[in-house]
DNA sequence: TCCTAATTGACAACATACTGTCAATACTCA
DNA sequence: TGAGTATTGACAGTATGTTGTCAATTAGGA
C-alpha cells in the first residue's frame, strides 16, 4: 500500500474527502446566515443539540467525546452559552468539578427556535434527493469515520 | 415546505450534515497529523493543492473561488507560505494589483513530499470501500453544495 | 490504604476561517 | 471619455477549533 499512485478507490476516497471540506465550509456559512438573529450559530446550535438530544445532563467532556471536538472547544462554547443565559450548570454527584450542562428556559426556547428554522431549510435542500441515496451516503460517512477512530482513539 | 417536522429526505440530509461536521473536524486532524514534521497542514496543503493543480498560475482571488473559501482566509495562508518561501508572486500583467501565486521549487518539493504521504494513507483508508460507491456519495455531495450555492453565490 | 493512571476544567498560545471596511485597480456602458 | 460598478489586496476584529500544560479530582490495583 506504498504505491506512488492511487488506487482507484483512494483518488476516489481523496476526492470525497476534499468536497467534504468545501462543503463543511459551505454548510457552516449556510448556518450561521439560517441562524442570524437568533443570536444563535452553527456551532452554538450544534452543542445545544447535543445538550437537547442527551438523554440526561452530561459534562462538557461527554458532549466533546459525543460531537467529535475536543473538550476546550466544546467548553468555551458551553461557557459562552452560560455568560448569555442559555445554557447552566448543574452539581454533578459523581464528580465534584466535572459539572453537568443543561440547556435553561431560554436555551431551551432558542433552541426550538432554530429548529424552526432549520427544519423546513433541511426540507427544501432535500427536495429532489432521494431519501435512500442520502442515507446511503450517510452510512459511508460513517463507516469513514469509524475506520479513522478506529485507528486512533 | 414549512412543516414542523422532517421529510424523510430533509431528515436523511439532517444527519448527512450532522456527519460531515464530525467528518470534517476528524479529516482535518488526521490531516495535520499526517503531515506532521513536514512544515506543512491540511489547509496549507490545500492550497498548495489548488496552486499545483490549476493549468496556469492565478491570482489569491481565484484559487479562493476554485477552494470555496473567502479570500481573506486563502490570502492569510499564501502569505504565511510565502513568507517561508513555499510560494511566490509573479506580476500580473492583466492587473496591476492581484499578483499570480506559483509554487517555488522548494514548494514543489513539500507538495510532492506531502503526495508521498497522502496517496498511501488515501488508499489504505479507502481499501475495502467501493469505488464506485465512494464517487456516488461524492457526485451526491457535489450535487447539494452545487444546490446551495445556487441559491446564494 | 496508598500509589499511579486517567479524567476533567482552566488557562495560554496558536491556526484557520469568517465579516466588515477601505483604497486601488479594472471593467462596463452610456 | 468618463461615471458608476465590481474586483482585489490589506487591515482589523471576531468565532471556532487545535495543542500543550497544569492542578484538582476520580478510579483502580498492589
Amino acid at each position: 500500500m506504498t504505491n506512488e499512485h492511487h488506487t482507484p478507490a483512494g483518488a476516489a476516497l481523496t476526492g470525497l474527502v476534499l468536497e467534504i471540506f468545501r462543503l463543511n465550509g459551505r454548510l457552516l456559512a449556510e448556518g450561521d446566515r439560517l441562524m442570524a438573529g437568533t443570536g444563535l450559530t452553527s456551532a452554538r446550535w450544534q452543542v445545544m443539540g447535543a445538550i437537547h438530544f442527551a438523554s440526561k445532563p452530561q459534562t462538557v467532556s461527554w458532549l466533546a467525546r459525543n460531537m467529535g471536538l475536543t473538550r476546550q472547544a466544546v467548553q468555551r462554547v458551553v461557557n459562552d452559552l452560560e455568560g448569555e443565559g442559555l445554557v447552566a450548570f448543574q452539581e454533578n454527584p459523581a464528580h465534584r468539578r466535572a459539572q453537568l450542562v443543561t440547556l435553561t428556559q431560554k436555551g431551551q426556547a432558542a433552541y426550538a427556535g432554530a429548529d424552526q428554522r432549520q427544519v423546513p431549510w433541511a426540507n427544501d435542500l432535500a427536495e429532489g434527493f432521494d431519501a435512500a441515496e442520502l442515507e446511503q451516503a450517510l452510512e459511508l460517512l460513517r463507516g469513514i469515520r469509524d475506520r479513522l477512530e478506529a485507528v486512533r482513539g
